[in-house]
DNA sequence: TTGAAAGCGTTACCAC
DNA sequence: GTGGTAACGCTTTCAA
C-alpha cells in the first residue's frame, strides 16, 4: 500500500485489520480509512498469505461434467456456509489433471483446505497437499482416502434401494442403464453394484444397458427392448429415465405393466411424467454441517480423519414401478 | 523452497523454470530436480505473483443460482480453453456481495482478468478491479459496462424470436412466464421485453405470468388459465415450459390448439415432451473464441473495450406451437 | 501512539 | 556456470 496518509505501513495494517489492541488514535484511523477508500486500496491476498504462511482459501475443483441441480445447490450452500466462516471458496478449473498432477496445481495456491472427489486426488495427492500446508483435505466419494477426511457418498446404496424396490414389486429380470457419457462412471458403477447386491443370491438377473444421452441411442435400445425380456429397469437417474421411458412408450411398451422404470435424484422432472416416475431420493448434507466439519478440521489439523456417511437414499414410489 | 540440494535459491529457480540461458550444469539440474521431487516441492503461487506483480488467475464468480446444462458446458469449455493458454481459472464463491464489495473481494486475489456478469459488478467495480491490476475485465450480460470489454448476451432477442413466432402463428393474446425464483431476473426481464417488442404496434397483448418452479404453483396458474383468455405463451425456458405444459394438459387445455407453448434453451427435455416443445435455440460462443478474446485483452490492456454480441437465438418450431 | 525493520518464497540482476 | 542480493506487499515484533 502506498505511503498514503503520511503514516507507516504498520499503522495502516493495524487500522484495516482493526487489531484488538486499541493503540491507534481515532483521528489517525479515520485518516487511514479515508485514504484507503480514496485510493481504492485493496489488500493483496498473496502478500498476506505469504507472510502469514497460510491462506483462507478453501479449494475445490470445478466439476468437469455438467452437474445436476441437486449437486449445484449443494455446492452453493456449502460456499455460502464457508463464506460465513470467513473462508474464501475457490473452484479451481483444473483442465484434465488427475491425482498428483492436480494436487500440485491446487497446492500452488496454498489453500488452507481442499475438498475434492477422492477419485480425482488419491492418497499421493493428499500427501502432496498436506505437505504443502493444507490443514485439511476432505474427499467426497464412495471410499475414504488415506490421510484425508472422507465424506462417504454412498451411491451404491442408491442402486440398492432401486434394486430392492424392483425385486419387492416382483421384478426379476432387471436392466441397469449405464450412461455412455464420460465422467459419470464414479456414480454409475456403484449404482450398478448396488442393484447387483440387491439381487444377490436371489432368483433375478441384472443386465447392463449402455445408453447415450440422445434420442437415437434411446430409440435403438427401445427397438430391441422386447428381445431383452426385461421386466424392470433402473435408469441411472431421472434424466436418463425420462429419455428411456419416452422411447419405450413410443415403442408401445407399457409402463409399469410390461416394464417398471425407476430413476434417481428425485428431480422435479420425474413428477411431471406420466406415469409419474418412481425414483430414489438422494439427500445431500446441509452445506452448514459440512462447512463446520471443514472448519473443525482446519482448527485441529492433527485430528484423526473423520469418515462421515452422507447422501441418504430413500425410495420414492410413484406410478412407473 | 528449502535450501534443499545445497545450492542457492536462484539456481533452483533457474532449473525449475528451465530458464533459456543454459547456464546450469546438468549434474546440478539433476540434483535440484531430485531434491524437489523428494521434498514434494510445489511452487508458491502467492510468492510468485507477489514478485511478478501479477498472477495468471482468470477469475469468475461462481454462479449463485443452479445453472442449466447449457451454461455449465459453456463454462467448462471456457475453462479448458483458458487452461490451454496457461491461465489458472478460478471461480470465486462470492456469498452475497455485489458491485464494489464483490469487486474488492475478487481484487484481493489480483487476478489478471475477471469475467463476470455486468449486473454483478457495475462501472465502479470495474474501476476497482482495473486499479488493482486486472489487465482485462470482461462483462457478460445484456449491456456493456464502462471501461470493460463486453460479451453482449442478448436475451432480449430470445424473447423477440418467441414473440414473433407466436404472432406469426396467429396468436394475439400472449402470456410470458416470469419465474418467481430469485436471481433469474437478469434473464427473464430482457426475455419479456423481447416479446413486448415483437408485439409492439401490433394488435396483440402481453401478460406477465409469475410462476414458481413447483407443481402447486403451476396447478394454480393452470386453474385460472381459461379465465386469462391467452392463446399463446412463452414459458421463459424449457423447464418452466414443461412444468406449465403438464399443468395445462392436466387441466384439459389442448396444446397447441387452445394455447401454443414456446420454451427456450433447446434442452433435450423438450424433444421428449408430447407435443414436442417448440423452443428458442440459444447459441453460446465457443469457449475457445472467448479465451482468445481474454488473452488478447490481457496482452493489450490499453486496447479499446470490445463489445461483442454473443448468444445467437434461433426459433425451433416443433409441435407445441 | 507510532515508526523501523525483519521476513515470507520468488525471480531479476550482478558479482564471483 | 554459479551464488548472493534486493525487492514485491504485508504482518508482526520491538523500540522510540
Amino acid at each position: 500500500m502506498a505511503r498514503l496518509a503520511g503514516v507507516s505501513r504498520a499503522t495502516v495494517s493495524y487500522v484495516l485489520n482493526n487489531t484488538d489492541a486499541v493503540r491507534i488514535s481515532e483521528p489517525t484511523r479515520r485518516r487511514v480509512r479515508e485514504a484507503a477508500r480514496e485510493l481504492g486500496y485493496v489488500p493483496h491476498a498473496a502478500a498476506r498469505s505469504l507472510r502469514a504462511g497460510h491462506s483462507r482459501i478453501v479449494l475445490m475443483p470445478a466439476p468437469a461434467v455438467p452437474v445436476g441441480p441437486l449437486y449445484s445447490r449443494f455446492i452453493n450452500d456449502l460456499q455460502w456456509a464457508l463464506g460465513r466462516l470467513d473462508y474464501t471458496v475457490v473452484q479451481h478449473g483444473t483442465v484434465g489433471l488427475h491425482g498428483v498432477e492436480a494436487a500440485r496445481a491446487w497446492a500452488e495456491l496454498r489453500p488452507v483446505a481442499v475438498l475434492a472427489p477422492g477419485s480425482a486426488i488419491g492418497a499421493e495427492g493428499v500427501a502432496v497437499l498436506r505437505r504443502s500446508g493444507a490443514r485439511a483435505v476432505v474427499t467426497l466419494g464412495p471410499e475414504a482416502v488415506e490421510g484425508a477426511h472422507a465424506l462417504l457418498m454412498d451411491h451404491e446404496s442408491v442402486g440398492h434401494r432401486a434394486g430392492a424396490h424392483l425385486y419387492a414389486r416382483g421384478r426379476r429380470r432387471i436392466g441397469v442403464v449405464m450412461p455412455a457419457e464420460r465422467g459419470l462412471e464414479p456414480f454409475s458403477r456403484p449404482r450398478l453394484a448396488g442393484v447387483r447386491r440387491a439381487l444377490d443370491g436371489a432368483d433375478g438377473t441384472v443386465t447392463e444397458l449402455p445408453l447415450g444421452y440422445d434420442e437415437e441411442s434411446a430409440a435403438r435400445l427401445a427397438a430391441r427392448w422386447r428381445g431383452l425380456g426385461l421386466d424392470g429397469v433402473f435408469a441411472y437417474n431421472d434424466e436418463y429415465a425420462m429419455l428411456l421411458m419416452r422411447a419405450l412408450q413410443d415403442e408401445g411398451v407399457r409402463i409399469p405393466e410390461e416394464t417398471a422404470v425407476v430413476g434417481a435424484d428425485d428431480l422435479m422432472l420425474g413428477r411431471l411424467l406420466r406415469p409419474r416416475l418412481s425414483t430414489v431420493h438422494v439427500d445431500l448434507p446441509a452445506g452448514r454441517d459440512l462447512a463446520d466439519l471443514v472448519d473443525r478440521a482446519v482448527r485441529d489439523p492433527a485430528a484423526a480423519p473423520e469418515r462421515r456417511p452422507v447422501l441418504g437414499a430413500t425410495m420414492v414410489h410413484r406410478e412407473s414401478s
